[in-house]
DNA sequence: GTCTATAATTCGATAGAC
DNA sequence: GTCTATCGAATTATAGAC
């Protein structure tokens, strides 16, 4: 016997694998089409396993999109950078995220999902609510909630037109043109901390 | 005999309330539910027509989509604006044609469909580069193509999560708060024109 | 745990009657 | 010009063998 009654020991649960590799091709696919264009077929082609494996370990299509939609924005303690960096400290941070990750970036993933899903769209207002607004109301002024909101339209924005819709013109800039004008708008829509 | 060999008068075609009629109701779905999950059955529905009608008219379901983003921003001549007032006119632009349309908006039916539709991505870019760049173009400061980049970043951004998504924080503010809030950043972005 | 087979829908598109 | 009927394809989801 390998495993007592606690359960079977890390090594020997290979499902784990099976469940890990089929969740990194569905946030692929769910990132690059969008919910309705990703197949239950096509993840399972893209882990190299059988469908049916998908089903069994996540329930439904919906299901899988709401494994996929666990996110971690990560964001820095905007507190404890000097107010006049703060704008460009944000910038910077969705900018090296999204350079970095590409297409397959969470928060790209939970974005296009949100376009056509209402329960992804909840799980933006979610963590909108729960990470973003937090993070930036120590660094906004007066009616920080209504800052916060128009700062993260500003950056989704980016996203939407660089990496998703991909308008030529915002596509082709460089990270440091981008940082170098919106980091302004930043600083203007959040106003003097 | 009503109609000569130039073809029938206008008042005998049945068929032009038809098409627009399909249209109408074409531009609705999409711009709600997005390309994928518009059915030419909904469609043909909320027209109140056959949906063997909407084949007759449009053909198939991509030159339905098509014929939905023939797209006019109307843009206003930004040239004839004082430079100081010209990022307020610009948010004020498109906040009213938001807010008067409601959904039913071509521009958030070009958005919406952008993101999971790459035909309607090119659209985007086309309508891009043949209406907002150059009327920004005459507004912006040095690099004026980098500059009307990211002001359209910015304002479908302001359109994604304010009507698409529909983020509490952002969906919920008044016009005006929006325009005190966002002028400056779009005038910071424009630069010294 | 993994795979085969298939049920049950849904939809785009076509053919043809009237 | 309008509608009925239906085809063929694709997909989610299930049942069950091994």
């Amino acid at each position: 016997m390998t495993h007592s009654i606690d359960g079977p020991p890390a090594a020997a649960r290979r499902s784990d694998r099976t469940k890990a590799l089929i969740l990194e091709a569905a946030r692929r696919r769910f990132a690059t089409h969008g919910f309705e264009r990703t197949t239950i077929r096509a993840v399972a082609a893209d882990a190299e396993i059988d469908p049916s494996m998908v089903m069994r370990y996540y329930g439904n299509k919906a299901q899988l999109l709401d494994a996929a939609l666990d996110i971690d924005l990560d964001l820095p303690d905007l507190s404890a950078v000097p107010a006049a960096d703060r704008a460009e400290a944000v910038v910077r941070h969705f900018l090296h995220r999204w350079e970095r990750d590409g297409t397959g970036d969470a928060l790209l993933l939970l974005l296009r999902s949100a376009v056509t899903n209402d329960h992804a769209a909840e799980r933006m207002h979610a963590i909108f609510a729960s990470q973003v607004a937090p993070a930036l109301a120590s660094a906004a002024g007066p009616e920080a909630a209504v800052r916060a909101g128009l700062v993260s339209a500003q950056l989704l924005g980016l996203a939407l037109t660089r990496y998703i819709v991909r308008i030529p013109t915002v596509a082709e800039l460089s990270p440091e043109q981008i940082v170098a004008t919106l980091t302004p708008a930043i600083q203007a829509t959040l106003g003097q901390g």
